[in-house]
DNA sequence: CATTATTCGGATATTGAATATCCATATTGA
DNA sequence: TCAATATGGATATTCAATATCCGAATAATG
């Protein structure tokens, strides 16, 4: 029961793409540069993110990705969601309707008790990670709040950040 | 980010072994035909429940398994740590201390925002199951309340139920 | 008390799916 | 037209699920 890993990458990402605004945004390439990733799977989170509208993209020369939507409109869960699928952790197989004393079908209208216990432990892990934004965490993420780390991070952006064509 | 899928086995056969009592018990055999799964994996299950203490074996002949203890003392967590492991679905990779703008280590004392964020979901999750013990799920669990279904497990258990050693 | 049948315990393949990685293609701005 | 760039498919690698085997322990049996 373990997480894509392409999800931290994506949150990382998304937390990059947040202070650069709507209209600017990042190659793949410095993207993943700047997370230390590889860039072809670093492509894959991307793409996922965009199928999913978090974030917008531009191709040919000078493109890149921007974030799709302000930051405070952006959860963990959609992130978690576009990256690792919707599908839940806990799959009910009706093993109550097989073997010898299986229950007929009929009778198992309503879910099996244990799937209704998994089901809403999941819905308190979502709605945990429905309640934290992007915007909440793009304040402290990949900075340690030093005025040194600030400026590096502000130089690269000067290199690497551009600008997209508008969405208008 | 699936659930091991024994997992639904092991709480199935933990609502199964409750009405027995802490005395009696069932064969694996009878465990893995009475679910309708392969037996060599029901055993590895099975295992773990054992190592975990979640019930408890009786090796040779009319061996078998039991609860290791009250239905009312094994909460879902209890099943899915010792079937699934305790390792968390998220793991930070610790991603701000790469690339070009790596924070220094010695600045990274805090966990990051993010992995906190998801340790917080997690928590949220296992509290809920946690909450629910295998007394709650019995009840129901694999029985559809119509008397025929409960006469057929009754017999079942007449044929295949069979008294372990005394914990004593 | 010795023997034997039965059952769990653990190690070890084998298969298949999910994941991580890479490469070729289409697309766009300059 | 060219160089830069995202996109999607193809490939390798890892991991979970399943099957098989043998040894160790134990209770029933004579």
């Amino acid at each position: 029961m373990k997480m894509n890993e392409g999800v931290e990458w994506a949150v990382h990402a998304c937390c990059l793409l947040a202070p650069l605004g709507p209209d600017r945004g990042l190659s793949l390439a410095a993207l993943a540069d700047y997370h230390g990733v590889p860039a072809p799977y670093m492509a894959k989170q991307m793409q996922a993110l965009s199928k999913a509208g978090i974030v917008r993209t531009s191709r040919g020369a000078r493109g890149g990705y921007a974030l799709g939507r302000g930051a405070d409109a952006i959860t963990l869960l959609d992130v978690v969601r576009a990256v690792d699928g919707a599908v839940p952790m806990f799959r009910c197989t009706e093993i109550r309707q097989r073997g010898p004393c299986a229950s007929p079908r009929k009778d198992c209208a309503a879910p099996c008790p244990i799937a209704r216990a998994f089901a809403g432990a999941e819905a308190a892990w979502r709605g945990a990670l429905g309640a934290v934004t992007i915007a909440d965490l793009v304040a402290t993420v990949g900075r340690d709040g030093t005025p040194a780390h600030l400026g590096k991070i502000m130089q690269w952006f000067g290199a690497e950040a551009r600008q997209l064509p508008s969405v208008g």
